[in-house]
DNA sequence: GCATTTATAGACTGATCGGTTCAAACAGCA
DNA sequence: TGCTGTTTGAACCGATCAGTCTATAAATGC
């Protein structure tokens, strides 16, 4: 290396990364970009491929550090049952905390999924498959404790759950007050009990 | 009037809520309204103020025509629980069978919410706040005839399948394939029961 | 110290954005 | 036929878009 760079990659893509979150990709601009990231239009262009290339490097990075590393957190939680209420208080909190309102980039990109490339779906449907699959792991775990009912079906179940995260997500950002957001976190724990 | 209008006012906003719908505002271009009404640029910011105004106009008649319509029809089913599982089956159905995997133009614009006017939050708000007041108006309905349990609290079971139905149209777009849609409906009848 | 390598700064590209302007085309009415 | 009011077509606007290019600056290897 020539000389030292007076940036970091990762906290570029990071940088970056709030910008697609709380925009959309569309809405979000190369100049935004600049802005956030402090680096200039060429380094931007050198370091990472474009606008493009770089919001698959922010989708990656949102999911390795947001997502999955929310689900590690919770993993540490030994009571399944409270693992799943800990996680809808968390999904609540977050919306109602964020003076930005910028919901989760996953899901923010589900929506707006048929205008992106098969990479970009591939990223976000692996990302929500993975939820999925820790809350059905997690339904399967109680019931082997017997902690949760035999009789309820632990992949539907957990499918009803990645959508009543996603309905607080998208609702969450300015159509529901705190009152309703946290009905919806109620009634998740009525679809495990 | 000077002479014959050569379109319809409403066959042009009906075109381009399509548009918007199919694409979210941001990503509709003058160009694409143009295009899809057939009408010329002057004649377009004649009839209507601009791309903002066009939009406002489009989710009105959305709102009116597609979701309230929806809610009336389904208010002719006497059976409350028959209602719900009517509206769901509808919702995937829906989602399903649309190559475009449009959703639903309230949702889509639910997400961008932080990025509109007060205006449009507030057509947003009240379609919701509409969907939810006709599920509580349901549940109320069955428990006053006995057929949907007491135990069950009115207003959050509304709110919740609000979530869900929200989670449907957003993961409708290309993240859950058809049985884990059906799944989510499966689930959202648990919690009437 | 000199050549090489690489990141920087910023001007520049053509395309497209939403929106305006205006004269021509046309209708109804007298 | 002439007047009035509206629609239409198309040129045009400045701003912004994503992306490219070049000249310069800086640090290493020799």
């Amino acid at each position: 290396m020539p000389w030292e760079k007076t940036f970091e990659i990762q906290d570029a893509v990071d940088k970056a990364m709030h910008v697609f979150w709380a925009k959309g990709y569309v809405n979000t601009s190369i100049a935004d970009l600049l802005e956030a990231t402090g680096l200039k239009r060429s380094s931007l262009y050198n370091a990472f491929g474009g606008k493009r290339d770089l919001f698959v490097k922010a989708l990656r990075k949102y999911d390795r550090e947001n997502s999955r590393a929310t689900l590690s957190k919770l993993e540490e939680i030994e009571d399944p049952h409270q693992v799943i209420q800990t996680l809808f208080e968390g999904v609540v909190q977050e919306a109602l905390s964020d003076p930005d309102q910028k919901g989760c980039l996953l899901t923010n990109t589900s929506l707006e999924l048929p205008t992106h490339d098969k990479e970009i779906q591939t990223i976000v449907k692996t990302g929500l498959r993975e939820v999925e699959a820790f809350l059905q792991r997690q339904i399967e775990l109680g019931q082997a404790r017997s902690e949760l009912p035999e009789s309820i079906d632990p992949q539907e179940t957990a499918r009803a759950l990645v959508a009543l995260i996603t309905g607080i997500r998208v609702l969450g950002r300015g159509a529901f007050e705190e009152s309703a957001l946290r009905s919806i976190a109620a009634q998740a724990l009525r679809l495990i009990a």
